[in-house]
DNA sequence: TAACAATGAGACATCTATGTCTCAGATGAA
DNA sequence: TTCATCTGAGACATAGATGTCTCATTGTTA
């Protein structure tokens, strides 16, 4: 019986992370109040929704402050940022899967602070010679945020150890994000505009 | 004009990815077919959806075929999923968001089916000491189909090139999963029962 | 050309989640 | 106790999407 909007907007993530087309009875009953205090504490579905988006934004946004990773070296403030982000993984893999949100232009704005705030982080990882500069800041910054919505979805299925989260995470993250302090360069390439064109998501339709 | 099952179901993934709650008029549109149509390829809402995660995950399936996961070295078996996969990353994409699919019976089989096949890649590289045995096989496997969901989202948004996909999602995954030739053995710990405690998921709630 | 199959457009009924309201009971303060 | 406030339960109307139908048009095959 939480009676607070945070309390029961992140009652509201367990369930919207799960299933984004939740009945509001379902929502309501989540967070343990009734349908007609749930319509008290917010107008409607819609401004329902944005809310938790605004709380899950908050929440990153107070994490990347909180890890300070605008300042010192790259690699020590993304640890930071991976442990400050991890408690609210869960909201971040609502974040990640609703791009409904996106619409809505404030939280758009929002969202897009945050990930530039991110892209800086990787842009001057790199440029100190900590990040591989074969991936771009851009691709670095997706697959971070993705991975903390894999912690969060994980975590919520029990399929990973909360304990083991902030570590899994770290590991596996910076293990491909990191230049490897042996190999001497960027090597040149592997990958020219070669063989196999993978190159529009549709493939063939020819399967059975 | 797609008249073909697949083809629409292709088109619904293209807009569902992206707002799952689009309506009928909205996916017959994308579809480039009339709603009249949709209803008389697919029974109604709720089977459309349906096909379209049973289509991502014969196309996963297949993925997993071809590449041939079960043989030979585990290292070069991931490299093939690789490639297989990144074209079908916006169907994987699909999946990774749609966790209401698996109150669906058979569907959720098929999924567990799936994922037993790359949790036992993972089992079986880690035994041939390629993968990181710190890193539980079930949170890589967790971790390497949300990234060829993020492959996915990026690819849609244009924030990834399609053909720097594989070599991304290659790159950043495996420097993390694969096991360092310089590094002896699994590292004791960095991480002991210690200091921070990440455990519930749910923190503090008095942030303004 | 003629018959046939499939599609698009639109009208229509239905159904269900949502939004609004009322009222009774509970809680808490004066 | 008494008053004020908040909550839960339920009824009710509304809106909007879905499901079903008809009919004209198109395109294909014989």
């Amino acid at each position: 019986m939480a009676t607070d909007r945070d309390t029961v907007l992140e009652a509201a993530v367990g369930v919207l992370s799960r299933r984004p087309t939740a009945h509001l009875d379902e929502i309501a009953r989540a967070a343990g109040i009734s349908r007609a205090t749930l319509h008290r504490l917010f107008p409607g579905r819609e401004a329902l929704i944005r809310e938790v988006g605004l709380l899950g934004l908050r929440r990153f946004a107070a994490a990347l402050d909180t890890a300070d990773v605008e300042e010192g070296d790259a690699e020590a403030a993304l640890r930071r940022l991976v442990d400050a982000s991890v408690p609210d993984a869960m909201l971040c893999a609502f974040l990640a899967g609703e791009n409904q949100l996106y619409d809505v232009d404030d939280i758009n704005d929002l969202w897009e602070l945050q990930i530039a705030r991110l892209h800086a982080l990787f842009l001057r990882g790199q440029q100190q010679g900590v990040f591989r500069i074969e991936l771009s800041a851009a691709w670095l910054s997706e697959a971070f945020f993705d991975l903390v919505a894999g912690v969060g979805w994980s975590i919520q299925d029990g399929r990973l150890a909360p304990r083991d989260a902030a570590f899994s995470l770290a590991e596996l993250f910076l293990g491909g994000a990191l230049r490897r302090p042996g190999a001497p360069s960027p090597a040149p390439t592997t990958h020219s505009t070669s063989d196999r064109s993978t190159s529009d998501c549709r493939p063939d339709t020819d399967k059975p």
